[in-house]
DNA sequence: TAAAGCTGTAACATTCTTTGTTTCAACTTT
DNA sequence: AAAGTTGAAACAAAGAATGTTACAGCTTTA
C-alpha cells in the first residue's frame, strides 16, 4: 500500500506554480508535462487545493496561482488537501472481529489509540515543512546547475 | 489509501495466542473465527510471522506459538512482518516527471529526505509498543468485563 | 496403518482503489 | 466569433487487497 501520488503531485504542481507563474501561464497542461501527469488528474488536483484555499483558477483565463503565503502552507497542508487518507485513518481495521471472543470484542478499543498516535506522529512530521522551504531549496538546486 | 488490515489482523492473531494457547490449541480456523478473517489469509498472516521469528507453525499437528517473548515485539516488527509497506516506501511518487523541466527533475531531490522523515516518525511510533502492553491491556479490560 | 484434523501454498475470483481517457459545457480573452 | 482554457462527468484500464477453492503433505491418535 502506498499513499497516492497525487500528494507528490500537487507539491510538484505548487512548485512549478511558484517558480514560473510570474515569468508565464502555469496552466493544466503544462503541469501536465511538467509533472508527467494526465491533464486532468492535474486538475482534478488543483481543484482539491482550491477548495482548500491553496489555489485559486479561473475558468477561461487559465494559469494557476497560489492563495496563501508559501509559509503559511505545510505538507500536511497539502496532504489533507487532496485526500490522501480517507476518515477511517491511515490504518485499515480488520472489519469483522468477533464479539463472542474477549480478545475479538477489545482489540479495537486496545489499539486504537496506538494507531492513532502513529498517524499522528507521521502527520506532525508533515506539519515541520512549509511550501517556502520545498520552493527555497528547489531553486537552490536549479541555480546550482 | 489506508494500510493493509493484514497489520491488525496479525496483532489481533498474536494476542490470541498469547491469550488462548495455554488452554487450547490455537488454529487457523479458531483464529479465523475470532478475528473475522478467512482462514486462508490467516495462514499467509502466520506463514508471514513465522517467517519473520514471531511465530511457531507446524503441519500436521495445529496450534501457533509464539517464538519470542511478548516484550520483544513490537507494532513495527509485526508491520514489518506482514509487508505493510514496500520497498519503494509509504509515498507513492509520480513516476515520471519531466527531466526537461526544473523542477521537474529536481523534485525527488526536494522532497525524498522529508517524506523518509515523515515514514520513520510513524515508524518509530510503532516501536514504542510492544506486544506485552497489548497483551496486558487486552487482559485487563477482559478481567473488568 | 488408516482416519481425522491441521498447515502450506497455488490458482483463481471478486471487489476496491488508483490512474488515465474521452468528451463536452462554460468561461475568458482577443 | 474563434481560440484556448477550466470544470466535471462518465467511462476504461490496471493494480492491489481480500476472499475462495482445492489439494498435497504433515502429525496425532484410534
Amino acid at each position: 500500500m502506498q499513499i497516492t501520488s497525487k500528494f507528490t503531485t500537487a507539491v510538484h504542481i505548487l512548485t512549478c506554480i511558484e517558480v514560473f507563474s510570474e515569468q508565464m501561464r502555469v496552466t493544466s497542461d503544462f503541469l501536465s508535462g511538467s509533472t508527467g501527469v494526465n491533464a486532468v488528474i492535474v486538475r482534478n488536483v488543483l481543484s482539491k487545493l482550491r477548495s482548500a484555499g491553496i489555489v485559486n483558477t479561473r475558468q477561461g483565463s487559465g494559469g494557476a496561482h497560489l492563495a496563501k503565503a508559501l509559509d503559511e502552507i505545510t505538507l500536511y497542508d497539502i496532504y489533507k488537501a487532496v485526500d490522501c487518507v480517507d476518515d477511517e485513518g491511515l490504518f485499515h481495521f480488520h472489519e469483522n472481529p468477533n464479539a463472542n471472543c474477549p480478545v475479538g470484542r477489545n482489540i479495537h478499543k486496545v489499539m486504537d489509540g496506538r494507531l492513532t498516535a502513529a498517524q499522528t506522529a507521521f502527520e506532525n512530521e508533515l506539519k515541520k515543512t512549509t511550501l517556502a522551504e520545498v520552493v527555497s531549496d528547489t531553486k537552490k538546486i536549479i541555480s546550482e546547475e
